[in-house]
Parts: C-alpha cells; structure tokens; sequence
DNA sequence: ATACATAATTAGGCTCACCTAATTTTATTT
DNA sequence: AAATAAAATTAGGTGAGCCTAATTATGTAT
C-alpha cells in the first residue's frame, strides 16, 4: 500500500529534482514537506527499502523508474483535476491548488481516466504545466522564460515558473491571461524590465521578476 | 481539526442511529467500521470529550447537534460527488460509492458549494437518497418500501434500501430504474412475491426480498 | 592539513488509531 | 436470585510518521 506520506516525498523529491537537478537533499526535502530533516531521514530509508528511490547515505535521493512513475502519476491527477475546477466549477487559477493537493490523493484508475476523458484529454493545465499521459508520458516541451526573447519577438504566453498566489493574482490583475500574444517592443538595459504590448491592444512595462516567471513559446 | 477516522465514525453513528433508532452500541460501530470492539471505546471517549457525541458508559452514544451536523455534512458531499460521477463521469451507480467515499474526506466548503451548483442543486444521488443542504435540512421523504403497497396501486420507484453491489446490479440486469412506474398487479399470499408492470410495458415478478428493498411513493 | 560551519544521521520519545488479552458490566436464562 | 452469555471496558502493546537533542559526516575556508 501507498500512504499519503509516500505520494507527498515522491511528489516532492520529483519536483526537487526538475527544479535543481541531480540528487536531492535531505535538507531540501526537510524544507518543502514542512518537516524536521531527522524525520526525512526516517522515511527515506524506508522508501528506499521498497525500491521507490535509490538512496545514498548523507548524500541524498533520487527516483527509481518505479517511483518516478509513481510520482508523475500524482502530478498527472493533480493538474487534471485543477483543469476540472477552473473549467468546469469556476474556481481561478489562483485558488486550486490546495483542493487539488486533496483530490490528487484519490485512489482509483478509472476515475482518472474518465476524468481524463470529460476533459477532454487536456494537453496543459491551468497553469499551463503539462499533464502527462497515462503511462506517464509528458509532451515535449517548447516554452522558455520571456528573459531569453528580444525586442520584436512575437511570443504566446503558455505558462508561469512562478505558481504563487501573489505572482497569478498579479497577472489577473494586470489581464494577462495564458493564451495572450505577447509583442516585446524594448528592453530596458538598466533594469531588464520589458515593454510588451499584449493581444496587440495594451502596452504594459513588466519587471524582471515578472518577466522571468513568465514562460513562453515563439509565436 | 477533524481527521478521517473522526468522519468515519460520525458518519457510521448516524446511519446507524437511523437504522436501529435510539442509542449506538460499541459492537455496532465496531462492527460497521471494521474495527475491534476495545479501539470503539477508546475513540468515543475522545470524540465524547470534544463534545461531538453524548457517551453513556457501557450503554452506548448518539450524536450531539454539532456532531449531527457534521456528520450530515459528510453525507451531504458523499451524495452531491455520487450524482457526479454518475451523472459527469459516465460511472454506474453500483461502482460509485467506494470512490465517493474518499471524495467525501475532501476539505473545501466553496469546492462543495460550487460542485452543488454545477449539479444543478439535486435533490437525490444515484440511488434515491436524499441530499441534504449546506445547513443540514433534508427534504421530506414521502417514499416507502413496495412492501406496504397494494394490488392496484401505481407508484414510482424513487429509492432502495438495500445499496449493495449485487442488489443494485440486479436491478440493472432486470431493467429497472429510478424513476421508473411499478403498477401492482398481483400480490402472491404464499411467499409475498409481487407481479408488477414496469413502465406500462413489461411485466415481472418480484420476490419479497426485492420487493422490501424498493423504495417508491404514490405515483 | 586543520578548523569550522553546515548537513545528515542516530537515539530516544511522542501521538494517533489501531490491536489482543483480561476484566468488568449488563442482559438473559434457569 | 444465581448462573451464564454477551457486550463493554481496561490494561498494555504496536507501527506510522512525526519530534528534539546529540552525534557524525561533509564541504569550505584558512
């Protein structure tokens, strides 16, 4: 069996590992579960022990195709159903989250393929972060932060490196919503803010942070 | 804070008081929950003291206002996500209730809130049971079991008793539904068998077992 | 290479929700 | 009313998943 815990590391050391690459810490885990470094070290080992990560003593963790898969699983629950709450029960991007981290914990196989299915089969979710298949399976993906474009890029808005509250609830604010034409018309050297002009209508500055939590596909 | 069992045991209380009336046994939550009689004892102390159940040692508890609302409040979202998954995700009404009951832990009142009003505020799940609203209030049920019911009488199968697999499957395969018109035709004195008349069209005969296990109201 | 700071691990302990076995209470039968 | 059966409780114990404090390992600066 596979306890609520053990899907909440596996997540996380899968998302550690996106984020930074090679093996992941202790110490890091300790940080994103919310729990003290000697419990992680507990529970690593006995994961390990079931083959869901391979573990190296005070070095840190990584995947197993079995536990990898497990953990693309969860996340490929919790992006559909944050697809079902935005489109279909009318929350906004910026409130699904902490539902899903709920749903995403659902046990049953068939419930996320007819979920898959009334969707639609989406390719992304509210966030634009794509949803794997059910093998596990992502699409390729083509975005890259709005820093790495230049004045005259045309680009469209397909996702945010930075999912929280504050950041999404920016952008709603501002009208910038996934699926808008981004048409960059200067870089300011000084600062590295962009000024953009958005669906060919608005001409907004946005800072660097926004800039560059703001992922993009050429146009 | 709430955690599962407490919901489990809640929920398992109140059906029981509904069942049998009056006061909830030991053995009786021991045996609904699956657990032994000794950790029965253990947890209704707890709950007890938190004041969600009235404990009369060694006789028994029923539910306080609170704990009743609580536990309605349960059931309330049990049924609303059965009526989804029938109704939106294409499952039968025999392979709901295990999925449900996981659903049914989710914590979100606005996720409840707005499922009820993508559902279209129904009044019953799949299987005739009545939904309960946000405060509690069930709407009268004018239904009773076929049993009580006449040669002559024409009436409207609204609800089981009986929510197990195998009922509920044999009632698919004998092509009967909710909603469906029953008229009497006969009542057999010798084994209480009813031959009824489906929909005006096909004609069955119903043992006594089914029989008590249909819910209608006068049509 | 040594000292030091940081990270990881070990040891021991806690709570929750369960368990078994033994005991006590309640209800039923004679 | 006493004997017996059934139900409930008490006592003591377990594993999961967390904790703190103490110890050990690793990496960096001198």
């Amino acid at each position: 069996m596979t306890s609520l815990a053990e899907e909440n590391y596996l997540k996380a050391i899968y998302k550690l590992h996106e984020k930074n690459g090679s093996m992941v810490t202790t110490s890091a885990l300790a940080e994103t579960l919310g729990i003290n470094a000697a419990s992680v070290t507990d529970f690593i080992k006995k994961i390990a022990a079931k083959k869901l990560i391979s573990y190296q003593k005070s070095k840190g963790v990584t995947l197993t195709d079995k536990g990898r898969l497990m953990a693309i699983n969860i996340i490929r629950k919790h992006r559909l159903w944050e697809v079902w709450l935005v489109n279909n029960l009318g929350f906004k991007w910026d409130e699904v989250h902490d539902i899903a981290e709920q749903l995403e914990h659902v046990v049953s196989d068939e419930l996320i393929e007819n979920l898959d299915k009334h969707l639609g089969y989406p390719k992304a979710d509210p966030h634009g972060d794509l949803i794997p298949d059910a093998k596990g399976r992502f699409a390729k993906n083509t975005s890259k932060p709005l820093t790495e474009c230049n004045p005259g890029d045309k680009v469209k808005f397909t996702g945010v490196a930075d999912h929280s509250i504050a950041f999404l609830q920016y952008l709603t604010k501002s009208n910038i919503k996934l699926g808008d034409e981004i048409n960059i018309e200067a870089v300011e050297t000084y600062d590295n803010s962009f000024q953009v002009k958005i669906n060919k209508k608005e001409t907004k500055l946005l800072s660097k942070e926004v800039v560059k939590n703001l992922l993009v596909v050429q146009a």
